[in-house]
DNA sequence: CATATCATGATGTTATACAATATATCAGAG
DNA sequence: CTCTGATATATTGTATAACATCATGATATG
């Protein structure tokens, strides 16, 4: 289990993190990144020891990202990161459509120039990751590119969905990506932003509803298997 | 502490509830309820007591209810039912006119016969509870409706969103209600539902809109005291 | 080769202990 | 009498040990 020792900042926007979250962090991290693929077994005493933490905190933090059903906690069989049906996966799209819709429009009303001078930045950064080949990285910094989008909304119920359908889509992307796909999701990114700028709402869910449906299509979500 | 002896059921519909589940469905029925207002501190030991389980199975089911905003965990201070502030309260209402939306489109498509039959059966017993009285248990009827409804759009992560958003809206009204609002609600249902099984999706998500902003209308959102 | 049995390992829960932190109590100053 | 500060109490957060329960894999038997 050494895919567990990246780099987790250890501060927060405010405050310091309770080695509880700490723990969290770093595990949501290696499933979004990928160095834990679904359906890896997640041995309780395992990650104590790497975090050097007891099993409460573990089970804890395991608890915590079954809530957010990025991890699946079996009944007496332990956690696993969770491997989404192709079902579920449709779901998570159709869920996405709805929320991004909705977060687009409040983005739109409320977005402070900071907020979008920050994610040019997440932009730039993203298609640094993709060009250096690191795909994990791309789709986490991809992930966090809607996260920021949500909190854009300044809207806490949504920013929270969004956490866990974001984590989602990462791991559905990791189990049904098709081939090599270039993340031609880069300019897609830019241009959206570009409407929420520029206070266009219609373009800005038109071009969301697109991006989705482009990162939707190229999985495969059809029960072919791709072997 | 004695809020907490209502009648949960055991069994759902698939096998049975640990007690983890049991004791996380009689708090959240009780707060569902008012019987636990907002703000009412939970204490572990005492709840631990009452359960007859150990602090640890307490603390998980805070743990939940807390990831569900329904509870909050204020560090080494314990925790409380969530007394949502007037700025969450609208951020609330904003992603349940949005989730709402969704959901009722996706039920037009895919609500059966049995589910519709379901949903009439449940009206009948908000009438009843309402016209007992009885505020407590026809709010939380009136949230098992919406829920419902979410079953119907056979999504997943749409229907945990609204478990969680529900959970907060009879919260909300726990706070804000004003005076003692009749709940005209009753037959809003009912005309959501034949909407819904006519398969008319513009009545129904026009019915279901307005229905949120009455809800919302009968609360007092504007920051003036009730007292 | 298939099946049953057993050994091993992991999880689920409890109980206990203790440090860190809040909250309540109370004495004394003003 | 009220306010303030110090002390005592209670509660939470974490660790650890113990054990029952269940799952899994190994072994033995037919």
């Amino acid at each position: 289990m050494s895919e567990l020792s990246s780099s987790v900042e250890t501060e927060g926007k405010s405050g310091s993190m309770a080695q509880d979250d700490i723990v969290y962090a770093h595990i949501f991290d290696a499933i979004l990144e990928r160095r834990l693929p679904p359906g890896t077994k997640l041995n309780e005493e395992a990650l104590g020891d790497i975090f050097g933490v007891s099993r409460t905190i573990i089970r804890r933090s395991l608890l915590r990202l079954s809530h957010e059903q990025v991890v699946v906690i079996r009944p007496n069989r332990g956690a696993i990161v969770a491997a989404p049906s192709v079902e579920e996966a449709k779901q998570v799209f159709i869920a996405r459509q709805a929320l991004e819709a909705a977060i687009t429009e409040l983005a739109v009303m409320n977005a402070t120039a900071k907020q979008i001078s920050s994610l040019r930045k997440l932009i730039v950064l993203e298609n640094a990751a993709t060009n250096q080949g690191d795909l994990g990285k791309a789709i986490r910094l991809s992930g966090e590119f809607h996260l920021q989008l949500a909190e854009m909304s300044a809207n806490v119920p949504l920013l929270n969905f969004q956490r866990s359908l974001v984590s989602l889509t990462s791991l559905i992307i990791a189990q049904y990506e098709v081939g090599n796909s270039t993340p031609c999701v880069l300019d897609e990114h830019s241009r959206l932003l570009d409407a929420i700028e520029a206070k266009d709402v219609v373009t800005a869910c038109q071009l969301m509803q697109e991006h989705l449906k482009h990162i939707e299509s190229k999985l495969n979500l059809d029960g072919e298997t791709v072997s």
